[in-house]
DNA sequence: TTATATACAAACACTGATGTATGTAAACAG
DNA sequence: CTGTTTACATACATCAGTGTTTGTATATAA
């Protein structure tokens, strides 16, 4: 019985993508094999190779799956109702991630896989940069929102936005770091919100 | 010409970890062969194998050759002098930490390596909890000075020490990773003090 | 001075992973 | 209904890396 339809090829394709996701999680990257994958996603080496010509295209393919929807998602959520109250759209970008991460086990796992088992050379390097273009825009999002808030007044007076701005992307990239790595759940996790809603405190006029 | 002095030996245990440090740089920790290893510090696999058991032994060795000293050093910032001007304090530990990565190749090197070129997994695993004990550690101290900082009256009104802690470290955890991350140097590593100078001030009276 | 331990180099045995090539039954196009 | 392509499974060839063992010249202890 081999030949499957067109339909069942595809919902293959997704089990081994799946499959990769759960191996990279608790093999790391580089000691993930194809074999490993494959026997995680109940099929032979073959099949692997057939959807995917080598590890890294495998591990491309898995993380723009997840990727992408959810970039699209922060662009929206920063972008939209920006105008009526900046600091409450930063507020819910910030929250919004962390709810994500809570409610969804594969964008979960994609970024424990990126953050602390993934090495960043070679076919990986270009990753990073991918992130870190992602960053800026994500920077140059919350400026603009603190560009609005203080024209609106909500800001304490002499606050440069460009720094905000930073500051708190950096207390994002510090938070997700933190929570990823809070695998128990029992430090960081439970006051992801609180600590949010305390970093925009400090900023509110 | 072989069996060397003990201190000559010393010092070739010294070069293989440097060696090793080296090679993880740019071919990751798990792509890293002994070979690769011997090969950067110009011995044969038979010296790496006689002074490490196995990677994951010179692994550790060459991180905590850098790191013990590291904390070390963070505990005496944050703890001396901590009474007369705890805000200072933190400024002068999060500053201490940045000049220190701009000033020492090896340990700037090991924080790359860290923090992208390794994957957390079995033998690994174990340093992501002794990274996490350290940041408790400096999260206790952290909120240590803010408590002084309130009761000298240095602080804003309504702000609790231990979410400014938290919040503060976050920034720290946060500003690491994008300046190391941020390899080019163009973008957020000359900007590193002025972010420092600008989130303290966000908590000062 | 001699015996022994040291600090490696060189050689060996073994395993595991990769990529490819081949086989094959069923889906699909005509 | 038939030829061709698809979606895999299976088998093969190759190689790289590991850990160990053996060899050996010399430092060092006695």
């Amino acid at each position: 019985m081999v030949r499957k339809t067109k339909e069942e090829a595809q919902l293959t394709r997704q089990q081994i993508i799946d499959a990769a996701r759960e191996v990279f999680l608790t093999r790391g990257v580089n000691r993930t094999t194809m074999q490993d994958i494959a026997r995680q996603a109940g099929v032979t080496r073959g099949a692997v190779y057939w959807h995917f010509s080598n590890k890294s295209e495998l591990f491309h393919a898995m993380r723009e799956q997840v990727f992408l929807p959810l970039i699209d998602r922060m662009d929206d959520t920063l972008l939209v109702a920006q105008m009526e109250n900046p600091l409450a759209s930063i507020e819910q970008f910030l929250c919004g991630t962390i709810q994500t991460l809570e409610e969804s086990a594969p964008i979960r796992e994609m970024y424990e896989i990126m953050m602390i088992k993934c090495e960043y050379v070679d076919e990986f390097s270009d990753v990073l940069q991918q992130i870190l273009s992602n960053c800026s825009g994500i920077i140059d999002n919350i400026e603009l929102a603190y560009r609005r808030a203080k024209e609106q007044g909500q800001l304490h007076a002499g606050q440069d936005p460009a720094l905000l701005a930073i500051d708190t992307h950096l207390f994002f990239v510090g938070l997700l770091n933190m929570w990823v790595k809070d695998t128990q759940g029992s430090q960081l996790r439970p006051r992801a919100m609180q600590l949010i809603a305390s970093h925009m405190a400090l900023r509110r006029a």
